[in-house]
DNA sequence: GATGAATGAGACTTCATTCAT
DNA sequence: CATGAATGAAGTCTCATTCAT
């Protein structure tokens, strides 16, 4: 029991390790050896708990996941969807600064993905960002506005261009411009009457 | 002189290579046998026209800038603005297989770019981008609308998000569909009267 | 604990292997590949222990010290500080085929190493050098006698002088002819009366 | 005949240039492109000149060889041996910086070739030392001095052996002290009277 | 499970030498 | 002779993965 638990806790540390330096290096330019450093496991050890490398890239993007669902679940509680999307914009534009440092980690460990032809993993990234989408479509469409799943994607993907380009050119306030846009945006949409 | 013109062609091709299979398998993951290979030009040989890959890197983003160029140039011939902005999102929905295939060329480098510590190429594709942005502000701007930047900002971040969506779920569809959206908003906007 | 015995057992082959080889065919003829064959060691493992090539040289450097501090240890056990500097010219002259063949190993490697523009590792063979010069000058001052550190000098480039030149002219009877001339010098220096 | 003289100069500048370079940098760190550019030849030219790079080190040694040559020949018009053996001493001292940059060229090209195992070249080198070896015995000679050739290799070898303490310490004064030594032996030393 | 050590494939890069014009 | 271009062998170094204890 507690052999399992330190171990457990260990594949926790495995875990957060790989999800902020992936983002932070990306995963062509991180090596085993970094996580393990980062998560105070010798580096022999890390297979016991990830097989591969994929593995733990596997286990950043189910981390990233588990994250962007900890936020949805506490935009949940507000009563108004368009609050929860005007949350979400909000807690975008919070990160700026790691935006413009590291990108989205979502969105940039995507791009990473989608240079591979092995078909492993480059459905993993995606699938965290078609999460991402799916509970946006469902505010817009608890908000009876019309063609929910469109306005999912010009949100999602107002997301991802702003993070790319702030991280491009280095410069958060893109994020904060682009983020006030946004939300004056989802102040404007009217739901449709009866 | 014969020489002289077979030497360039090629720099040329090794510069074209370059930037296609940059483009398709990432900086990360193309050898420079990638690329000569696909250049017709043995390993060995590359060094002669570049002196490191870097610099091979560096040469495909010129070559991305200089097609950015030509199609704003092909671009600035039509009379107005407004056409000429919506002739630059028709030209992103035209490639839309190969976004959904492999992303923006310049964007998905200024990802791997932006991962990389030694400030020696991280900015170069950001150069590129902004190009694209000034010369979006600068139709904005002729066409006398408000925040001519923050307007350029929204397209081209809007450009980013969607090739990225495109990318990470394999979909051209979604550049199709933002893309509509895209052309209706420039459509939408109006001019400050005074 | 057995591990740990082999690993550092390892550690020390590869840097005899590399005070040897590395004194045989000098630095730039040596490859990693010499040193690990020569140690019984995979090349790719090599980087286990050693960063750089240049870390290795460092430790074939550090091995050579090592030796002149065992062999200046014996020496100083002598009650006299003559015969402890007769001793070490005996030690010169008995490794005159050594000399005739590779030269001095510090005095080789230094040459080397001086030209080399990158200050990382030029200072590093004088080090053992100065280390000898400073025992030398020791003795001379436990001598009594004037002077000291310029005796030393020409003491220790005698040394050099004579193996730079039974290796060019590949004639380790230079060694002996010019040992026999330092060992007279020797005894022929009067200690100062107050 | 024009361009006889043109080709002749080429090569001349070449192995001028080879001299020069090969010295500072040592053969094994030294391209031929180095020494194309230094001489203001394309590097496909030396072809025409040299077949290979160890005959460009093959003439560069020829070079060295030609300059003692000069040396020897302006000392040998001094009517007193001593005068030249002293005269020699100084012109060492005189290149007291650059011995300690870059070592005394001869001794160096000779430590380098010392490391090859193909007997290609080792002997030049040794040659252009023993050719001094002479030259100075042939003075002690004239001076009626016993055992010339000895003293002979005592000069010598204290020049080499200054020269690479002074280079590997990178520290002129060196020679300086050297020097005056060898210029105080000179004057000890008594002939033999019959 | 735990861990330092081992391995080998492959990447980038350099350069003497040769070639084509 | 002249010259830019071409070539391929080799060298250093990295790293995911495996092994032995």
């Amino acid at each position: 029991m507690e052999r399992r638990v330190r171990a457990s806790q260990k594949r926790q540390r495995l875990t957060a390790a790989a999800a902020r330096v992936l983002h932070e290096q990306g995963m062509e330019r991180t090596t085993l050896a970094d996580i393990a450093r980062e998560a105070g496991v010798p580096v022999g050890n890390v297979y016991y708990y990830f097989k591969t490398k994929d593995e733990l890239v596997r286990a950043a993007l189910a981390e990233h996941r588990t994250r962007l669902d900890e936020l949805t679940g506490r935009l949940g509680r507000l009563p108004d969807p368009r609050d929860r999307l005007k949350g979400l914009v909000e807690a975008w534009a919070a990160r700026r600064e790691s935006a413009a440092r590291y990108g989205c980690p979502t969105g940039t460990l995507a791009v990473e993905l989608g240079k591979r032809t092995d078909g492993t993993l480059d459905a993993e990234a995606g699938a965290v960002l078609r999460r991402l989408l799916d509970w946006t479509a469902a505010q817009f469409r608890a908000l009876n506005l019309p063609a929910p799943d469109d306005l999912a994607l010009t949100l999602v993907s107002g997301y991802q261009g702003m993070s790319l380009l702030a991280n491009a050119l280095r410069e958060p306030d893109i994020v904060s411009r682009e983020g006030e846009r946004l939300l004056r945006w989802l102040d404007s949409l009217q739901p449709v009457h009866e």
